[in-house]
DNA sequence: TTGATATATTCTTATATCGCTATAAAGCTA
DNA sequence: TAGCTTTATAGCGATATAAGAATATATCAA
């Protein structure tokens, strides 16, 4: 028997707090690093243009998010995506933005 | 040929934009509400505990992002759910949440 | 131990946004 | 027109957060 309840409050802020992990550019964006497979926090910095700071403070959002795991190795933190349908909902999401679009480019995560 | 590019930080924008529209309690209780059929702006201000202005602007930020839709009938707002992919994203987010939990109670949007 | 490298944290500033109150605008109806 | 209802908007205070600078912490090498 399925439920068809309404979330309360308490619910639906852990809802959100998990959407809002996807909310901002600079964590997409480091998603979009790992998705090619792990990486640590310096080659994330690498390859994107903000701080190390910024990096890691980004990361350890994600982290509390259940988004993305991590392992010591060293001196090096090595980052990798912890949930897969992280993906299937960015896909998701492009596509909906694709629809609406007037076309200008297609996105795809 | 599938593209598998990096989006842009404009893209990444858009993304997060979309993103940051779940990303808030009382625009997903409005969704809730929404979720058994249209409704105009004082039923969900009836529904929700929160002043008739706020609602007001929760579903312009809604209805800029394309999530819902809304249409005039004399004096009223008849807002509905714009696309359905949106329950979709829902669940997905419920899904992984419970599977992350020490299982207090499972969430279904 | 000293120094170098990698990562995390703290503090600060700037900006965004939630929700409230008050008000405006639009559409009915008497 | 006047008054009522419904919805939207403006202005405000409080809070959250993104990002930079500086600093702390940890690991490894010499």
């Amino acid at each position: 028997m399925l439920r068809e309840m309404k979330l309360n409050p308490a619910e639906l802020e852990r809802v959100a707090s998990l959407f809002r992990a996807f909310a901002e550019p600079t964590r997409l964006a480091i998603l979009q690093e790992l998705k090619a497979g792990e990486r640590s926090v310096s080659e994330i910095v690498d390859a994107l243009r903000t701080s190390q700071a910024n990096v890691s403070k980004q990361l350890k959002q994600l982290f509390d998010a259940g988004v993305v795991s991590r392992r010591k190795q060293g001196t090096q933190v090595i980052y990798g995506i912890a949930d897969e349908m992280i993906f299937e909902l960015c896909r998701m999401v492009c596509e909906k933005l694709n629809r609406d679009a007037v076309k200008p480019a297609e996105l795809k995560f």
